[in-house]
DNA sequence: CCGCTGTCGACTGTCGCCAGTCCACACCGG
DNA sequence: CCGGTGTGGACTGGCGACAGTCGACAGCGG
């Protein structure tokens, strides 16, 4: 119920703090899906006034982490698996645009190095929060070395989304986010290979959306 | 029954008309980009509190309309002809997989269907303000009958840049939103023929980017 | 026992205010 | 004349309070 209390060393804004802190309340399970955020009790655990949780909620909403229910209501939101498929399906399509970009790219060779740097981070952890993160850090990457900023926002935009999906996913053990699983597309970014590399984005993407909705229960 | 409807019309909320009044603002080009938009300047104007109008520019701010500069002052935003290429890259994308779905889908003909009326509502008003909005009405359409609501949430989100790229084109009388552009879509999608749809979006969005980047003024 | 109604409580919408901060510009010492 | 300085203004960050609205529930009448 409570959440861990601000402190007032930080330089950055009290809003973007409150913000981090209920984005992380949530996608830490405190808060379950459906669950009714009250902006009273949340500004009263977090130690901020109402109007700053306002906007970090309004903030959450955009984020789609929380959606607005009965009289504005905020609750936190969750996804059928019809959704995680969807997600998915757009998440593929922007990604393998990516890769186009990338490959197009004259910056490709170092590209493909960072990606490698990137691939490296992915096993290494046990904590399965710390793989989801490597994993989504690897594919942002991937989205940031297109140039294009654009894609990079909309790729972002859908990583709240991905991060409630990947949360109702139980088995964090699956090998979805495994090395061998991104090294191929690296690979292919490193051949050249366009079409090859969004291919196997596109597999991944599938199996992903597969996995993460079969576990994604019915709110 | 005049009181239930009056009351029914004035369930808006202030803060919703208040975003709706700037965005118009904004796009109608009374804001220049550029422009800085003091909170207490807006209040006034629109006769609504500070807090209020500032929900509504950080809303503005994360549907891209508006940016943060020095010190968390909001001022309208513009679009490097780099990004406008990168814009339309993006929807492309996105776009490409609505048709996808589209095609793929069992309603098919009833997709093509709708799509046929919004084409009808393409180019008989003459004012370019609505030329412009037939036209995302039109493609938005496309991405709304691949069922795909991550997809559409996801077009949305460009939407509010791509009607700053717009704005920045000058030549409202180009034959870009013209009927014709848009009827190959349609055709392609009635024979089921999902990649000529996709070429034929593509082809579109490249023009438009052109077009639009070559108009965009380097703000 | 059932349905209606009035009241209470909770929550969000909205507002006005105070505090902190940064910028511009006039002012003063050299 | 020039550079440092401080002072005023303007703007955003943040807060507490009031008002409107809807749901829940007890109480009353049938």
């Amino acid at each position: 119920m409570s959440v861990e209390s601000l402190s007032a060393l930080d330089r950055s804004t009290l809003r973007e703090r409150s913000l981090e802190a209920l984005r992380a309340a949530i996608l830490s399970g405190r808060y379950r899906p459906g669950d009714h955020l009250g902006e009273v009790e949340l500004a009263g655990s977090l130690g901020v006034s109402r109007g700053t949780v306002r906007e970090a909620l309004r903030h959450l909403q955009q984020e789609g982490l929380v959606t607005a229910g009965t009289r504005g209501m905020l609750r936190v939101n969750s996804l059928t698996p019809a959704e995680v498929h969807e997600l998915f399906r757009v998440r593929a399509a922007l990604e393998a645009l990516a890769v186009r970009e990338v490959v197009a790219s004259p910056r490709r060779e170092a590209a493909a190095a960072a990606l490698r740097e990137a691939v490296e981070q992915l096993s290494d952890e046990a904590d399965p929060a710390a793989r989801m993160e490597a994993d989504l850090a690897f594919h942002l990457q991937l989205c940031r070395l297109s140039g294009n900023s654009m894609l990079v926002e909309a790729w972002q935009r859908l990583e709240g989304r991905m991060r409630v999906a990947i949360l109702n996913g139980a088995d964090w053990q699956a090998p979805m986010m495994a090395r061998e699983r991104h090294v191929p597309i690296v690979e292919a970014i490193e051949r050249g290979d366009a079409e090859a590399a969004v291919r196997v984005v596109d597999d991944h993407m599938s199996d992903a959306a597969e996995h993460f909705a079969a576990a994604s229960r019915p709110a």
